[in-house]
DNA sequence: AAAACGGGGAA
DNA sequence: TTCCCAGTTTT
């Protein structure tokens, strides 16, 4: 069965001058990173979840840090989930963290051990879709599979003409179809790796480096000065953002009060400081709203602006006002008083960990 | 097919 | 302050 769409596309293509050109680039240019030192499968694994929707500039830390406490997948699979996400606090998206563990026990107790080599068993771990399962396969085995990300699709709507809406999940499908046809056999880990590399150090989203880019004699949409204008990608709404009053509220003894958040949704299975709706609460209500959910009484105290303002895009909108309890016989199992020192070991999300420091 | 899922950095 | 970025899971 042939891809028929792809040919299409391809027709009248250099595909091995361009295999070529890509691939000497990315030997000669290619930043030196600390999971491209071995072709360790786990260290692959590890980099390319934390790469997703993240930097490479704000990867690179969280990956020393994360081998040297987790350098084999027995040591992750051992680990306590509650460490993990700590290792993991700051990187965002915590279901990546989760899954990626869970996803290292199933390798250990059924592959003893070794990250599966083909598509099956790679595809089936959890956290582990096409682009991921691509990159390993290539990248840690030399297995030609392609590996489309945000860059692959960006670079080859530009060198192929393509007008596909690349935030339909549809065009990822396109995409794979050229790389398909157009991959190394002989060296597929650098064809990817270099597709990767070329969208983002040239082949950049806003002002694209045309004139240092070394296939640029073979980029259709340079030729006709349209770089600017691909990929083609419909607009997706924002989020909105909605008003909590964040409550820092310690007893007697100096503890601060946190609570564990739910085990699926956002931020699951992190901790914060209690958080008080304020679209369904209002403001005069909060001191009764408490005694029904957590059975203590509070005293609202000074309200702590500085802290507001250091937020600017996070999910909801955080007013954060001290209180103290007046008796706490607390029926809320996943809210405990904790000491300060203490706070450190609990991971949290950026936005609660701004607060943290001004305890 | 579309929405949920964080946070950093550019506009 | 808002907008952009872009893999996998869930709905």
């Amino acid at each position: 069965m042939k891809n028929n769409q792809a040919l299409n596309i391809l027709e009248g293509f250099d595909k091995k001058g361009f295999r070529d050109n890509l691939i000497h680039w990315f030997q000669q240019e290619q930043r030196m990173l600390p999971w491209r030192k071995d072709q360790d499968p786990y260290k692959v694994w590890v980099s390319e979840i934390m790469l997703q929707q993240t930097k490479v500039d704000t990867v690179i830390p969280y990956f020393h840090h994360f081998i040297n406490q987790f350098p084999t997948p027995n040591d992750l699979a051992e680990a306590d989930e509650q460490q993990v996400l700590k290792a993991w606090e700051g990187l965002g998206y915590y279901s990546r963290a989760r899954n990626l563990q869970i996803a290292v026990k199933e390798v250990v107790s059924s592959y003893n051990g070794k990250v599966p080599d083909n598509e099956k068993e790679l595809g089936a771990l959890k956290g582990v879709g096409p682009y991921t399962r691509g990159a390993i396969l290539s990248i840690a085995y030399d297995i030609p599979s392609p590996a489309v990300d945000g860059n692959v699709m960006r670079v080859l709507s530009r060198i192929l003409m393509v007008e596909e809406d690349i935030a339909k999940p549809a065009a990822r499908k396109v995409f794979e179809g050229l790389v398909r046809e157009l991959i190394s056999k002989e060296d597929p880990s650098s064809f990817n790796q270099g597709l990767m590399e070329l969208g983002a150090l040239v082949c950049t989203p806003k002002s694209p480096s045309c004139l240092l880019c070394p296939v640029q004699s073979h980029c259709r949409a340079f030729e006709e000065g349209k770089e600017t204008l691909l990929p083609i990608k419909s607009s997706k709404k924002k989020q909105k953002r909605l008003p909590y009053l964040t409550l820092l509220i310690r007893n007697e003894a100096g503890q601060v009060l946190i609570q564990k958040r739910p085990d699926q949704g956002l931020l699951a299975n992190l901790w914060e400081f209690p958080m008080v709706p304020l679209q369904d609460v209002d403001k005069e209500n909060v001191q009764d709203w408490f005694k029904e959910q957590y059975g203590i009484n509070i005293s609202l105290g000074q309200s702590l602006d500085h802290i507001k303002h250091t937020f600017s895009h996070i999910i909801w909108d955080m007013e954060v006002v001290e209180a103290v309890v007046q008796n706490d016989e607390m029926n809320y199992a996943r809210a405990q008083f904790v000491h300060k020192e203490n706070l450190s070991q609990y991971p949290f999300p950026v936005s609660h960990q701004k607060i943290l420091k001004h305890i």
